[in-house]
DNA sequence: GAGCACTGC
């Protein structure tokens, strides 16, 4: 075995508050010092901006402290609010925990925060927690968030689509509080308010919300952009030459290493760094990012064989896997004390750079590439595909190793190569399907997308793809306005539009019960839970709820199943109990409890909206061709034809695809069905399909396909 | 006969 390569060299001490500074001259970037000085200092800065870029890197405080020093400069007279957004329900929920701690009051009162299914705030709350969808949302309701004095968006370099969103409404809200309504680039003041008065109209309880806008001067709105990239400009020239300040950190030392030359085999390159460090560098745990399970798998087992060629005292190295999918009692395992004397090395996805934060790490191995989603507009199709780190993510890895002291991270590529990396992430709103965000700024008022100030603009087809699909769904009318009712109801759910059509066609097709599981279950990741050494078992499992009819029956009769058993052994009430038969149940059928129970959060909160909308909820019990006719007429689009060759061709774009080995149709192939959605890994696939009569199509769907001649 | 990073409403 080969424990000693070229892999390894260079050391380049890159503090990652020198970057920062560096790349910040030349725009007016002021640094602070994180000195006595430094609540005052960045108060008054707050004061004197209307926008304020904030640039600094984990460990500075800004996310805790900011939100204390404008509440105690007095930001919250009048009942206004401090907002604060983060992309992950974690952050949200664990730093308003913390800030509530550091406070001396209980969360929920002045400190709270307030994420999907999870609320805890109350009528005292005035630093409010959230995450960035869930501040979208609030806009339906108050378009000019009118609660708030200040809204505080962190993390703004990871340019999520909701961030993105976010900062184009924020900028319009904003003029338009300040006064400028006129000038206001985003929203047609107007027709934002015809938004409210839609929304209004069903729910008598807002009212006043409504009434308090009529002849109400707005309060200016303050906004700050906090960000760890290296690109503050990009966010200073959006905001019109905004002032930014630089936040020191308090970041241990990480002395970066590159590789000399590019690696060609990272796997390998992989592995020789971790025995290189386990055999030579003082105590300290290690982490490698790697792309994916399969990945992460494979050099687990890789390094067992390699430990079992060393000496019994150089064997004390402990393995640990972690990814989105393993399940939880797995991922805790990273958390676990190992006996004295061994290293942990946790083989990783990117679930570590952000989500996770895994302690004792002082090594960190970083092969520069992830997995990364892509859409193609055209086809309405997704796909992963292996893509170079940015010099953002690659700064938020190295990081990960100087948390607790000194560390070291290992590049596997050389210098050269992180220069050649992109400053950020490509923001995902131009990598994504787009009828969703579309539908939203619709219902906010939005009627020009083309017009509509994005940071960065999606492609103009991507675009156009997005309306057609809307306009097919009656989301939009052929003007491109928001329909009523139907567009405005969709707009309210939170889901697809293409399964938010379903719920409501289904309340006229008499199923409008077996759809709200349906796409409660489709909205979630696997339900299936089949690890690769109890394959056949698992499949023996999940038999009993097999359908000749196709997958999204079968996803209802687990969901059914599952409530059966609950109802069976009454243990319904006891929400502990509750709790334990779910992984009990899941791990006997073989299915994913996370997916699950996320499944059934999605359910009643569906459940809940399309009762405010009024919506009938029957069953249509066993009549099972009336769901099959209401999914094919809200999944018109996704219709496929088979082929004479036995694959299948999509009937609105020719494509060839074929029926994904997972589905329980793969061997059946029926000459028609509908598909929730197309994956490209070796091939096209359809992802959950069901069969349908191709007459229906012309029949449910006449504004799309004529009856055969 | 296949395998899929991570979020979010």
């Amino acid at each position: 075995m080969v424990l000693r390569a070229s892999v390894v060299v260079e050391a380049v001490n890159l503090g990652c508050d020198g970057v920062s500074l560096k790349e910040c001259k030349g725009f007016g970037c002021v640094s602070i010092r994180k000195d006595r000085k430094f609540e005052k200092r960045l108060v008054e800065e707050v004061k004197s901006n209307d926008i304020l870029i904030i640039v600094g890197e984990t460990g500075s405080g800004k996310t805790t402290q900011l939100p204390q020093f404008l509440f105690n400069a007095g930001f919250c007279r009048d009942g206004k609010i401090i907002g604060i957004t983060q992309p992950r329900r974690i952050a949200a929920v664990s730093v308003a925990k913390r800030v509530a701690e550091e406070c001396g009051v209980e969360l929920g009162q002045k400190v709270g925060y307030s994420v999907r299914f999870d609320d805890m705030t109350s009528s005292s709350t005035r630093i409010k927690y959230m995450t960035d969808g869930f501040l979208l949302r609030e806009a339906l309701l108050d378009p000019y968030l009118s609660r708030y004095a200040v809204i505080i968006v962190d993390e703004a370099h990871e340019r999520t689509v909701h961030t993105d969103v976010l900062l184009g409404l924020l900028k319009s809200v904003q003029n338009v509080r300040s006064g400028s309504v006129n000038q206001c680039p985003n929203i047609d003041h107007t027709k934002a308010n015809n938004g409210v008065m839609m929304e209004k109209e069903n729910d008598a309880e807002s009212t006043g919300i409504l009434k308090q806008y009529q002849g109400t001067k707005f309060s200016p709105l303050k906004l700050i952009i906090m960000s760890a990239s290296l690109d503050a400009q990009i966010f200073s020239e959006y905001f019109g030459s905004a002032k930014a300040v630089h936040v020191q950190g308090r970041q241990f030392p990480v002395d970066i290493l590159y590789t000399y030359h590019p690696e060609t085999d990272c796997i390998d390159a992989a592995l020789i760094t971790i025995f290189q460090i386990h055999l030579e560098e003082s105590p300290g745990d290690i982490l490698v990012f790697l792309t994916g399970q399969e990945e992460i798998e494979y050099v687990e087992k890789l390094v067992q064989e390699s430990l079992r060629q060393l000496t019994e005292d150089n064997r004390k190295l402990k393995v640990l896997p972690i990814f989105s999918s393993l399940p939880s009692e797995q991922q805790m395992q990273v958390f676990m004390p190992v006996p004295t004397g061994f290293r942990k090395v946790i083989l990783a996805t990117n679930i570590a750079e952000t989500s996770v934060t895994i302690p004792g790490i002082k090594y960190v191995i970083d092969p520069g590439l992830v997995k990364a989603r892509t859409y193609c507009a055209c086809t309405g199709m997704e796909s992963l595909i292996f893509v170079p780190t940015s010099k953002a993510q690659a700064l938020q890895r190295s990081g990960r190793a100087g948390r607790e002291g000194p560390g070291k991270c290992f590049r596997l590529y050389p210098e050269i190569e992180f220069e050649k990396l992109r400053d950020s992430t490509i923001p995902e709103i131009t990598r994504c399907n787009l009828s969703n965000v579309i539908l939203q700024l619709k219902a906010l008022g939005v009627d020009d997308i083309f017009g509509f100030d994005f940071m960065e603009k999606p492609s103009r087809d991507a675009v156009i793809k997005s309306l057609e699909i809307l306009v097919l769904l009656d989301a939009i009318t052929e003007e491109y306005k928001l329909s009523d009712p139907v567009g405005h109801q969709m707009a309210r759910l939170p889901l697809k539009p293409i399964h938010s059509k379903a719920l409501i066609l289904a309340s006229q097709f008499n199923c409008l019960e077996e759809m709200l599981i349906t796409v409660a279950m489709l909205s979630v990741e696997s339900i299936f839970y089949a690890p690769r050494e109890k394959l056949e078992e698992a499949q023996t499992a999940t038999k009993c709820f097999s359908s000749l009819e196709g997958d999204h029956l079968i996803l209802i009769n687990i969901y059914r199943a599952f409530d059966e058993f609950l109802e069976k052994s009454k243990i319904g009430i006891n929400k502990e109990k509750a709790e334990k038969s779910l992984r009990k149940w899941c791990k006997e059928n073989f299915i994913n409890s996370r997916s699950l129970r996320h499944a059934r959060e999605i359910h009643r909160q569906i459940r809940r909206n399309v009762e405010q909308m009024g919506l009938h909820i029957t069953s249509c019990g066993e009549e099972m061709l009336q769901y099959r006719r209401c999914l094919a007429a809200a999944c018109f689009i996704n219709a496929a034809l088979k082929q004479s060759d036995g694959t299948y061709s999509v009937l609105s774009s020719n494509q060839v695809v074929q029926i994904h080995p997972s589905s329980v149709l793969f061997r059946t192939k029926p000459d028609c069905i509908i598909f929730d959605e197309l994956v490209r890994t070796n091939q096209n696939y359809m992802h959950n399909v069901t069969r349908i009569d191709y007459l229906w199509l012309p029949e449910l769907a006449p504004q799309y396909y004529a009856f055969p001649a």
